[in-house]
RNA sequence: GUGGCUAUAGCUCAGCGGCAGAGCACCUGACUGUGGCUCAGGGGGUCGCGGGUUCAAAUCCCGUUAGCCACCCCA
């Protein structure tokens, strides 16, 4: 047998539908706020996320599907949305006048050790803002994915954390003090932190173990060595966000992964996830567009994780995901009798149902009795039956049952439609 | 990439050297045209896969694949 490969997962039933949830709610969300749909390449080349995400982040330096093509070019599915959504904009001259909002969804693929909440193709939505270097525009990003949760009703699950990195003035700054810092209590630190001090050392203050969070607690802070614009910036944004009643939290220690995050960073995180605890989460990326060969945009933007959502809401009561029950949820379901003239009927009449946007099941089996027909219409979950038996045939009649009443009547066939319709039938549901 | 745990029916799991099991689900039936509840019966297994130890392996050992948990990293 073969079986999916590592990483990669299947979606049906229950989890399809969430799937299907969470991607029409991002539409619906993202739109009320004029964010437009560009769906890019799953591939690219390979050199456009080690130039914008990074070459020495863990995703760029061991986590890419990277292959050569038939024509020795060097290509990689994509790690994450930003950089080919930059690079659309890029390549296709892309006009921005004032701010350009554009939105993606879709699969991911990075090369890590699967976890429940990880995986190797795994699926994002994501929104990328360009044009304005305002408060006012993180904090409308923020508000998106606020907006978002709660359309999902996971607004009560998830904890929104935010934190300023500073800019290219203030960072450097700030990365000598904590230099300095770490160097000097080095000792104390685990080995991972040693390792950190050179490669990526805002990284350690994130760390978990306790000597380390110990003896982070008395170094520099990214908040004390803001310079006076990223200060003014990150005051304005909390204070939008306030405004708008919009709880978060201050987390000096936050930082991300991608090297191109500037001043603004923010997650939402819930508890109900266990490590992987980040639903959505993003920044503001100032650099990144120049950096890609395209005029010198200013950019901030999130992306969400479409299978911790789903997971987050698989664990939520039942309520919130309706429709759960019933492997195919059709209103109409015909029950009849053996002979061919009635099975002929009944095919008939269920395709005129369809064709009044009446969904319909129709057994396509021979040779069951109408009690298992019966048991099937009730496990399908469908509101009325149809039965088309022999005294039916006679009378060029159908008989329809409410399956949660219990009540039966017998109507001419060309009062079907009429009946269903009073019964409240819905049309296209 | 590192460490730990797990894998038995469609699902959740018990069995831990001696006949492959339970609950749920599924199918059939309970006065020949009617679901749910109840009752009776039934189908369903390469015990993840490969090797080894043993008279005998689901059970013990080694390997492998996959999943889970933590680290790492991230959505």
């Amino acid at each position: 047998m073969i079986q999916k490969v590592r990483g990669t997962r299947d979606f049906f039933g229950p989890e399809e539908r969430l799937f299907c949830r969470i991607e029409s709610a991002t539409g619906r969300v993202f739109r009320r706020y004029g964010i437009q749909q560009v769906r890019t390449p799953i591939f690219e080349e390979a050199a456009l996320f080690s130039r914008s995400i990074g070459e020495a982040t863990d995703i760029v330096s061991k986590e890419m599907y990277t292959f050569a093509d038939r024509k020795g070019r060097l290509l990689s599915l994509r790690p994450e949305g930003t950089a080919s959504v930059v690079r659309f904009l890029v390549e296709e001259k892309i006009q921005v006048t004032d701010t350009l909002k554009l939105f993606y969804l879709g699969p991911m693929f990075r090369y890590e050790r699967p976890q429940a909440g990880r995986y190797r193709q795994f699926h994002q939505f994501g929104i990328e803002y360009f044009g304005t270097p305002t408060a006012a525009a993180d904090a409308e990003v923020i508000s998106v994915g606020h907006a978002l949760l709660q359309e999902l009703g996971l607004s009560g699950h998830a904890t929104l954390l935010i934190n300023s990195l500073g800019c290219a003035a203030c960072r450097p700054v700030f990365l000598d003090h904590l230099g300095v810092f770490l160097k000097d209590r080095a000792a104390d630190l685990c080995e991972e932190c040693r390792d950190r001090i050179d490669r990526n050392p805002l990284r350690c203050l994130d760390c978990k173990r306790d000597g380390c969070v110990h003896a982070y607690e008395s170094s520099p802070k990214i908040s004390e060595s803001l310079c006076e614009l990223c200060r003014r910036h990150d005051a304005e944004v909390k204070e939008l966000l306030a405004d708008a009643g919009l709880a978060f939290t201050a987390r000096d220690r936050l930082v991300r992964g991608l090297d191109y995050y500037v001043r603004t960073v923010f997650e939402f995180v819930t508890a109900a996830l266990g490590a992987q605890d980040a639903v959505i989460a993003g920044g503001r990326y100032d650099g990144l567009v120049a950096a890609l060969g395209g005029p010198d945009l200013p950019a901030v933007g999130f992306a969400g994780g479409i299978e911790r959502l789903i997971e987050l809401m698989s664990k939520l009561p039942a309520s919130s995901t309706p429709g759960a029950a019933g492997a195919c949820s059709a209103s109409v379901f015909f029950v009849c009798a053996e002979d061919r003239a009635a099975r002929r009927r009944a095919f008939n009449l269920a395709e005129r149902l369809r064709a009044s946007q009446i969904s319909t099941l129709l057994p396509l089996s021979d040779g069951k009795s109408f009690k298992s027909q019966f048991r099937a219409a009730d496990k399908s979950g469908a509101r009325v039956v149809v039965i088309l038996g022999e005294e039916e045939a006679k009378t060029n009649s159908v008989s329809i049952k409410d399956l949660s009443r219990g009540e039966q009547q017998t109507v001419p066939e060309s009062d079907l439609i009429p009946t269903l319709d009073r019964m409240g039938i819905p049309r296209d549901a």
